[in-house]
DNA sequence: GCCAACGTTGGC
DNA sequence: GCCAACGTTGGC
């Protein structure tokens, strides 16, 4: 069981439409980051908890809980040619993408980035750190626990 | 819109 | 394998 950060555009995916999606769930695509592929492909398992994040908005911030509920599978979006997640070098045969689909637990008062940076608990969060940029951090369990238990 | 920081590409 | 150039992310 692990913790993970997961970063959205809510202009593309926001907690509200994961919470209205069919069976509350959808499919995280449009991952284009190697290491964050890997963490889906390698690492995740069901159940592990999400904190679900709004990035490149007005308030960016931690706007919900939710959970891990596939295991990695091939990003459908790579083979679209209309997709801007198009990839043109990667194959049904050897697809270079994949995905986890994320199910809706709770939506939360948003805790925005800069509450976050207050907390000495949270110092060390992979997501703070200077020049972060990768889309799927994970988050210790201590972290998550402080998070979960104080903040929300 | 700016720009710091990082990831990727491709020539050598 | 190096590294310059370019592209992207994402907060502000």
């Amino acid at each position: 069981m692990r913790y993970w950060l997961m970063k959205s555009e809510p202009d593309e995916a926001s907690i509200d439409d994961l919470a209205n999606a069919p069976h509350r769930t959808l499919p995280w695509t449009g991952v284009r980051n190697y290491q964050a592929r890997n963490f889906m492909r390698d690492v995740m398992q069901i159940g592990d908890g999400v904190l679900f994040y709004h990035s490149s908005c007005p308030e960016p911030g931690i706007a919900g809980i939710a959970e891990v509920s596939s295991s990695a599978y091939p990003d459908p979006t790579q083979f679209d040619k209309k997709s801007p997640y198009y990839d043109a070098k990667s194959s049904q045969e050897t697809p270079r993408w994949v995905l986890v689909d994320v199910v809706f637990k709770k939506k939360i008062p948003l805790i925005p980035l800069a509450a976050l940076r207050e907390h000495a608990e949270l110092q060390n969060m992979r997501v703070l750190a200077k020049g972060n940029r990768l889309s799927i951090t994970p988050v210790t369990e201590a972290e998550w626990r402080f998070i979960t238990k104080q903040l929300v």
